[in-house]
DNA sequence: ATTTCGAATTAGAATAATTCCAAATTTCGG
DNA sequence: CCGAAATTTGGAATTATTCTAATTCGAAAT
């Protein structure tokens, strides 16, 4: 099984055809490697243009139907920053998203050890929380 | 001055011409009037439909103009969840929403006293947040 | 009151991200 | 290998939002 948090060198073939149950087509295999190689929380149009790279046929739409089908498999996660274009994201981790005003670049950002949303939220009871979306934007400090 | 988190029952005529530096015309008096009204989070089309009632000649374009100025002041904030028309709310004191799967309905929630960001999140030294969004999906709590 | 001038409003066109569609292709199970 | 089902494809359609250019408004100065 391939580790899907920490490949950066991964090429097409290296995938098992199927990864949680979803079939692996040529053209997911390839959506995937493009968001596993450059973690840069790229855009669905981002991906298609790196991906045509190799794979000079592959269609905008198509990229947008791998994204999806990726995403509802958990094996990409969908970040949407206010307005703009969603962006794709491999680390499955809990983590949120910093968008430093500046670069424009996204940070990924953990939680402290042990907090839980229970914790600091004021919920009512029986709530139950299936998604949760935390980002930020300002300036990222020297990492 | 007008409390502008806790008036249920605003005509436009009660607002003061200027509120917060912010030229208040007909039409923007009415869009506030609106979204201090009926405190659900509209979206932009909902408030035009709205505000159409008391002032039919109003046009989408100025809703949309109205809210931005509205937010750019802020004198209400926008609300932006997943890919989802944006929604507006003129609760102006921290908090972050939570949008009832079975309902749809978005209910605002606060942190529990004494809660900081930077307690909970591991964030390089040196960081600046200057904007903060939270959301939460699930199924929300008897309230 | 009237004039002036920048700001606001308006209707409709334009844009951009995303989804839909229908046809062609590929894949999988038998 | 065959047929059914899923996927890909290019282009059209959709939707929220922004833009544009013309008109109107409104406050301040005359």
């Amino acid at each position: 099984m391939i580790s899907l948090t920490n490949n950066k060198d991964l090429k097409p073939e290296d995938f098992s055809p199927d990864i949680k149950g979803l079939r692996m087509t040529k053209q997911r295999r390839e959506v995937l490697a493009v968001i596993l190689r450059d973690r840069d929380h790229p855009t669905a149009n981002d991906v298609f243009l790196r991906a045509q790279d190799r794979m000079p046929t592959i269609s905008l739409a198509t990229v947008y139907n791998c994204l999806e089908a990726l995403v509802n498999h958990n094996i990409v996660r969908q970040v949407n920053l206010d307005r703009e274009s969603s962006r794709y994201c491999p680390n499955l981790n809990d983590h949120c998203h910093f968008q430093d005003v500046t670069s424009g670049e996204i940070h990924d950002v953990v939680f402290k050890e042990g907090v839980k949303l229970e914790d600091i939220l004021e919920l009512p009871k029986g709530t139950e929380i299936s998604h949760l979306d935390i980002s930020l934007k300002g300036n990222f400090g020297n990492k």
